[in-house]
DNA sequence: ATGAAAGCGCTAACAT
DNA sequence: ATGTTAGCGCTTTCAT
């Protein structure tokens, strides 16, 4: 703001034409005399000229603006995800605007709104709730959105999620491979694609060893501590005979293992864990959890990469809208084998 | 995008200026009848009128931006302190644009460039390396800049850090009390404001039982793992005689943790470790860290209130451009008691 | 090789 | 009570 292209132009003895022009690197496609160009940068430079990066979007109906809507950003996952995002898309020139939509839909619908009239030219958005009217509203008036993380069943998206099914199952075996068969499930949100995948991936595991997935042994509303926290200690109070959980997410495991102390129950020793997804310093951790984790510099990536492509790209291929990250096995030692 | 003010406008058969008022609420100011706002309204959503934010921010001169640069978005102290700015500006109608300079001065000082050049309105930054003239350039150019947590010893810019003399003090008298004599520290990054203060807080609790600090007890240089890891490494090998060690930060505490167990010490009995700042789940770590902890919400907090401030409040008061915010004695059990 | 001028969408004097 | 208009700082036809 400190001074303007005209001054720049005015210093240099050239019309604003010339000097944005010059400044631009359009100086050989509009044939203009080094000489010019050399004291346009010079006159811009002495004079600390910053262009405004506001009235370039406005002419130019680019802002250069990704905006990113995590549930939690002092949760490690998204915070993970949102430095991938903000790298990728600094490499392309873009700023990230961050908002914290605090695991509520509400927050996240009006956040939404906000970005969408700063014009952000794409978001990339881990949902809340298990409804997505409202992200597809906005897809459908213009602004490109993708969804990572907490994605939705049939949802015209572009979407970047991990191999729920595949890594519970993985999970759930590493479970049944030590002779579990009583396996409680601390769930998070019902309804999202995550969820539900990975209790179908469970109910696979399951099956491989014959038996079939006990819905009373499900418990948990969302992918919090809390809910980890109530499930669990429900489901231990109820079936004293589970011999293992498997916690959808690493709140929900860590609001198991303080349930499970006040139950008197020792991980791995009186009960079992595996959980989905890892934290930082797991391995330094009184229990270090077996886990399937998810590749979130990846997810984080692949997110940037189709949200900024949306916005440069021509036309969006419907082709493949949702990607499924793999997923690896960490084993530790939160399992033990089950006593005959 | 999708439209303007003047389609608006158009619709409801008044001007751009009847309309631009009627929807700021401006309209008793204006004397505009009721019957024309409502009709202005009326038109505005019909056509999913969204103000663009760009047009008025060049008007107006004012993008409502803060630009938030942090080291390390995946730290969770980092990812803290940005969620809190986050919510805190919002809560204020401003956005966060956040931008990770991966430790380096380099990518700092690039970043805030390409911030100053969106015209952010002001900046809280968690700045890299010990050297700040870019940052009292930036300033200077009229964009405030707040520092949180890593700060630099007379440096004119607001400031919001922790009590790190007090903290460190009661952290090093957590370990004497229990008679601990020999303390290696594990520092962050020497000539900023809390590595130092850091130093001279030990350097009083040692003072207070009749020792004066050894400085070849002091190793690291920086607040990231990898210091901590080498630093612990070296000192337990030059000194073994240490009974404690004293970490800087929580990735510090963490290398040290490492280096221990590859040295055959065990925390807490073989070798007591305190720390400075908490982390996540610390409760449920395989040691239970002692820490002082510093209170990231309220530094956060702090931070976006003086940087708005600066941007809407008059005149740059001068006075207590630093504030110390309170630190927290957490006491777990890393810490045993010398044998005699 | 350079300039004049239109206009991106909005707000706020300054008229009526 | 409502309309006209001049910009905000920039890019880009369209002239010259």
């Amino acid at each position: 703001m400190v001074s303007t292209l005209r001054q720049v132009a005015e210093r240099a003895g050239v019309s604003v034409s010339v000097a944005s022009r010059s400044l631009n690197g359009h100086a050989k496609a509009y044939r203009i005399s080094e000489a010019t160009v050399l004291r346009v940068k010079a006159a811009a430079d002495q004079l600390g000229f910053r262009p405004s990066h506001t009235a370039r979007s406005l002419r130019l109906k680019k802002t250069g603006l990704v905006g990113v809507v995590v549930p939690d950003l002092a949760n490690a996952f998204f915070a993970s995800i949102s430095r991938t995002i903000a790298l990728a898309a600094e490499a392309e020139g873009y700023s990230v605007i961050v908002a914290d939509s605090r695991e509520q839909t509400e927050h996240e619908v009006r956040l939404l709104h906000q970005l969408e009239a700063r014009q952000v030219e794409a978001f990339v958005v881990c949902p809340v709730g298990s409804e997505d009217a409202h992200l597809r509203q906005i897809d459908g008036r213009g602004t490109p959105v993708v969804l990572a993380d907490r994605t939705f069943p049939d949802c015209g998206l572009l979407q970047v999620t991990s191999q729920h099914r595949r890594g519970a199952r993985q999970a759930t075996e590493l479970l049944t491979a030590k002779g579990h068969r009583l396996i409680g499930v601390l769930q998070g949100l019902p309804g999202t694609l995550p969820n539900d995948q990975r209790l179908c991936g469970h109910a696979e595991a399951l099956a491989k060893v014959g038996i079939s997935m006990d819905h009373s042994l499900v418990a948990g509303d969302n992918f919090t501590e809390a809910s980890g926290y109530v499930s669990a200690k429900r489901l231990l109070a109820e079936r004293p005979d589970l011999t293992a959980l498997f916690a959808f997410s690493t709140p929900n495991a860590m609001g198991a293992l303080r349930a499970a102390a006040e139950a008197g129950r020792s991980v791995p020793e009186d009960l079992s864990l595996v959980t989905f997804d890892d934290c930082p310093y797991a391995d330094l951790m009184r229990v270090p959890l077996s886990t399937v984790c998810q590749d979130v510099e990846r997810i984080g990536q692949l997110a940037a990469e189709l949200a900024l492509r949306a916005v440069t790209g021509s036309a969006r291929k419907k082709t493949q809208c949702r990607h499924d990250v793999e997923t690896r096995v960490i084993v530790r030692d939160s399992i033990s084998s089950v006593r005959n």
